[in-house]
DNA sequence: GGCAAAGATTGGACTTTGTCTAATTCATGG
DNA sequence: CCATGAATTAGACAAAGTCCAATCTTTGCC
């Protein structure tokens, strides 16, 4: 997975390399997305962005969780009916579920061989493919 | 797929060899989940139990799909966070979703093939596995 | 069949996740 | 440094699903 440590030129750069204005809420979530490699849910990232100083409300989160996921800086994750995770690694890879805890992990796309994949219906694209491993407690 | 004609009688069977009483709404229920081979979500099992006469309520539509899904009568399908989907065929097999109309399609498990499934922590069991084939308009 | 106990159903209040809106604030380029 | 377009915000709203206490069914038993 990509370097953890990035300082606040880097992600500066990283939006706009995206095309995206970097203004305060938006570094502060870019920071808590990429400084942890870890699978978080829209009211982990809002409580992470308000930890040091609450200047991030809920709709920006949103907004800007959105913004990220359609500008291909982060990925969602739907495991959960009941909420979605952001993935900072867009690479491809899958997934492992624990059922019990909620708890998410990556699988290395080079770990899981997939063979048949359907061909997509004329005027549509594979837009990706989910594989998630569901665990529990026996 | 299986078939899709069944009496009265075959779905009082079918419950009871499952440990459920079979109650005038959970037949209703679970003739439309049967009778056809489609992928519903709960607000659509609603409105068509409710079709011929109405006397089943939200409540009932919710606790019955549960019950169902707990005893293996149906799987889940999670693949739009909007909303949880519930597939009559729980015989191992794949998914094929169309992102821009939410349509919903199988991929029988013989046309796709994955290798390096990770093994299960000591104590962990592997619950299923889900492939989701996320399509779009080009 | 008739009856009591256990189990199922119900309307409606409630929760949670996420979206929307209209008003305000901010950033930026000239 | 100011105008303008973009970003942020509080809070109202929406949709999916859960919960509860009261009521109604089913079932096992005589």
């Amino acid at each position: 997975m990509k370097a953890t440590s990035y300082t606040r030129e880097d992600l500066v750069d990283l939006l706009r390399r995206h095309g995206i204005a970097p203004t305060h809420q938006r570094l502060e979530i870019a920071h808590v997305l990429f400084s942890r490699c870890e699978h978080l849910a829209a009211d982990r990232v809002l409580a992470l962005a308000n930890e040091r100083f609450a200047e991030t409300s809920k709709a920006t989160v949103y907004n800007t969780l959105n913004l990220f996921r359609d500008r291909g800086l982060i990925r969602e994750v739907i495991v959960d009916p009941k909420r979605v995770f952001y993935d900072p690694n867009t690479e491809p890879h899958h997934h492992l579920y624990n059922v019990d805890t909620g708890e998410l992990t990556d699988i290395a796309a080079e770990d899981l061989r997939i063979s048949g994949m359907p061909v997509p219906p004329p005027g549509m694209v594979t837009e990706g493919v989910d594989v998630i491993v569901r665990i529990r407690a026996l």
